[in-house]
DNA sequence: CTGAAAGCGCTTACAG
DNA sequence: CTGAAAGCGCTTACAG
């Protein structure tokens, strides 16, 4: 292994003005620097990351922190990943994955001085891991947001999403229009932030038609995509159109409401959100969706992240991009009866 | 920061002492063993894992190498990925994703020093990176295969795979299947291992059955499912049933056959192979498939590697696991005219 | 069984 | 503009 010594020898300085012009870090006479930079490239050197870590006490990794993804079929999902860990790349940083649930492991981590920021996945209304985080001392950066908005973050604008849904609806012609979100497991107040601010802003934009607010939860599965059809024709009938988001469940919506006698989209238009084209064009008719922007997303906390540790900027970044509308064939008029 | 020199002055011994319990690397006296142990508890130590790494030069975290998968709606890398995930933290390892295609790039990663071992995804029958790894020192083992089979390796069994599939659409009377593989624009001997050991194990299999061999390759998108559905009627209108290796055209394939006024199964049966259950549920028929077993594999190539870095192994280890039928609706005896 | 000390390969005040 | 030296927080022969 060739190390800072081996090429300070071979250009004749000290070890000390090497490290300057590796990290351009002091004025360096430009033939020295030269000698250097020769030195280097004849040698092949490269500066010994861990070594550089445990001097200068960074680490440049950045940790991506979630729950366990192994068996959900999620195609928005590696997206964010592979968006965050592009972005960290470009700026120097490498981006681990580590799969946490209890907070006692995630002391363990944090304590461990491995890593200079964290990026915080699947967040939820109230999350004790954004305690931990806050109290490690640790940056981090938000992909969702709590309750309180001083944290950094990026996340999807559902509002502005589901605006668009319900606008795009109405254009042709419906006014009856329901909502079909995810069930979780978690106890009240622990629900992913996403499923709240979606039936907010869902709420808010039906108010001007006058119609009762129809909402439907349902696991993000098939079969919960086909519960979420029969209780879409038992509880509300009058429905004609349907914004879902709900990925998982997007195929067995479609496939139930046909089941149930519900044409797609003569009888029932559907739009799903926050998902993606392709995921969509497998259906059934394609779906109609709004495409999250998870790539950007996962880039852009990867950078408020890297910012906050650079101290490039003051504010917290918050940082929100709606889904994009991609139509397809589920989006009809709204039949007359 | 609470440091190993901390936890030694509260328990009265040299930090070595300290290290050796931490470690469990030497014999220390029960009584010594308890006081360390009860100012670790104290002080909430935790080691810091970075000088841990430069002291004894490992740096216990592994990389996963594998080109740009941002845009590819694949359902089962995210497997493969949390699945490695998974195995290595469990073995107190950490995994960082290395979004690489240039190996200039890659040289610079790997002379870095942050990686104890490397994963490489996506494998081409003959692969540079392969060479880089070989040359860099690095341990690593593949998520597929080169043509070379001494290197370490976890991979699909494609000939069991196939041999499988065969033999499930024979049991229900089929005898012209034709194969739909994904088209690449590697150029060739450079194409991932894959395509080529499906072919191969698709010729053995169909062998016996006498029918002259039918292969189409097409893009892994739902044009390309497309594609593939009217070149199979234009050039092997006799073939009864079809064995997909190309998770992305699924949907692609079962519409365009369908829009050729073949039917799902009743016409055309279908096996889609090295997929998810939860991809095949979406489509209409639900497919069968023929499971991927990405957890497994992540998991067991994380397990390969940290093997060889801890010496516990002698062979290189080559896992082999066929993926599992999960039968559908799109298989149905083959039709008599 | 325990400790003193060298060393891992860098960065960074501090002098000059 | 450059260098000598301390220090980052551990591990690991080597002594005793």
């Amino acid at each position: 292994m060739v190390t800072m010594r081996d090429v300070a020898e071979r250009a004749n300085v000290s070890i000390a003005t090497v490290s300057f012009v590796i990290n351009g870090s002091k004025r360096v006479a430009p033939e020295t620097r030269a000698r250097i930079e020769a030195a280097i490239q004849e040698l092949n050197y490269r500066r010994n990351v861990v070594a550089r870590a445990l001097a200068s006490s960074r680490t440049r990794i950045l940790a991506l922190l979630h729950p366990d993804l192994e068996s959900r079929p999620n195609a928005t999902v590696i997206q964010f990943v592979m968006g965050a860990a592009h972005g960290a790349r470009e700026r120097g940083y490498d981006l681990v994955l580590w799969p946490v649930n209890d907070d006692e492991q995630m002391s363990h981590l944090l304590a461990g001085g491995l890593v200079d920021g964290v990026l915080l996945m699947e967040v939820r209304i109230s999350d004790p891991r954004v305690e931990r985080l806050l109290a490690s001392g640790v940056p981090f950066a938000l992909i969702g947001r709590t309750e309180k908005d001083d944290l950094p973050y990026v996340d999807i604008d559902f509002a502005a999403t589901i605006e668009l849904a319900v606008a795009h609806l109405r254009s042709f012609g419906h006014e009856r229009i329901a909502l079909v979100t995810q069930r979780t497991k978690a106890q009240a107040g622990h629900e992913p932030g996403r499923i709240m601010r979606v039936e907010s802003a869902y709420l808010d934009a039906i108010a001007p038609l006058g119609a009762p607010p129809a909402i439907v939860a349902v696991e993000g599965t098939s079969a919960g995509g086909r519960e979420a059809a029969s209780v879409l024709g038992a509880d509300f009938p009058g429905s004609t159109a349907v914004i879902l988001v709900n990925e998982g469940a997007s195929a067995g919506l479609v496939k139930g409401s046909r089941a149930l006698g519900r044409r797609v989209p003569e009888d029932l238009s559907i739009i799903s959100a926050a998902t993606t084209r392709e995921l969509g064009e497998m259906i059934e008719p394609a779906l109609t969706v709004m495409a999250a922007p998870a790539p950007q997303l996962g880039r852009l906390a990867a950078d408020a992240l890297i910012d906050q540790l650079e101290g490039v900027q003051d504010a917290p970044p918050h940082v929100l991009i709606p889904c994009a509308l991609e139509p397809g064939q589920s989006v009809g008029p709204a039949p007359v009866d």
